[in-house]
DNA sequence: CGGCTTTCCGACTGCATAAG
DNA sequence: CTTATGCAGTCGGAAAGCCG
């Protein structure tokens, strides 16, 4: 396996110093203030923020990299090469807790080279919104529930959509050219449209789930703060 | 089938906070 | 102050998947 864990001494412990935001603590003022400027303590602007996160370059730049898979390895090094704290103990409980996709099993020439996990290069996309919500406040649950659930069925309207747009891209060659061109212009039209509606899909559920989960978290046991959000 | 690698499961740890 | 609760992260071992 890859690294097994690390000694126990050095993960468990500085606890609560190299430990990242706990996500459970709720975020109070004073958490939100040093999110902001912390990036923190003796850093200056160039060092990896403690809630630091993946650009949106980076993330296409994974995906496309990683179009055909990624294995779990080389999601976690996406994350640590750039100073970003993701441990791949930590990758598993996520795919435990479901929220990140399984993967599927790839078996590889050669003699006892034994079978590699791959996963969908979205999955760092995936990793990098938890993440983010993580560093909010939410908890995994609330995540989960809310969030992921929604991300899910977007996600699939967009993928869907996307198979969609190259089987007929791959039929409309069939056409004659004249039938072919006005197909074409179609196909942008409702490209277009398609990428609008998964966008503002994307936007509508984020709305709709946000305040679920803000009622969800003022019922548990420690509330507050939450109006900061 | 045996050997190997990787993944998953569930118990555990340690921390923060609330309640008594 | 002590205890209870909730949480994310960690660990050890079993299971899965593949090859020869």
């Amino acid at each position: 396996m890859f690294t097994r864990f690390r000694d126990r001494s050095e993960d468990a412990l500085p606890t609560g110093t190299v430990v990242p935001f706990r996500a459970h603590r709720r975020p109070v003022l004073a958490d939100v203030a040093r999110r902001n400027d912390d990036d923190a303590p003796g850093a200056n602007a160039s060092s990896t923020p403690r809630f630091a996160l993946l650009k949106e370059e980076d993330l296409r730049a994974v995906e496309g990299t990683y179009a055909d898979g990624i294995s779990a390895v080389q999601i976690v090094d996406v994350f640590t090469s750039r100073g970003i704290k993701f441990s791949e103990a930590s990758f598993r409980k996520y795919v435990q807790q479901g929220l990140l996709p399984r993967s599927r099993r790839v078996g590889r020439k050669g003699k006892h080279r034994g079978s590699m996990g791959v996963y969908p290069a979205k999955t760092v996309r995936r990793i990098n919104t938890v993440k983010s919500l993580m560093a909010d406040g939410y908890t995994i649950e609330e995540i989960q529930g809310e969030f992921l659930h929604y991300t899910d069925l977007v996600e699939g309207v967009a993928e869907h959509l996307a198979e969609l747009w190259t089987r007929i891209s791959t039929d409309a060659v069939r056409l004659d050219p004249k039938a072919k061109r006005e197909l074409d212009r179609e196909l942008a039209d409702a490209h277009r449209d398609g990428d609008r509606l998964v966008a503002r899909l994307g936007d509508i559920t984020r709305r709709v789930a946000a305040p679920r989960t803000d009622s969800l978290r003022l019922a548990g046991a420690a509330g507050g703060a939450e109006d900061l959000l």
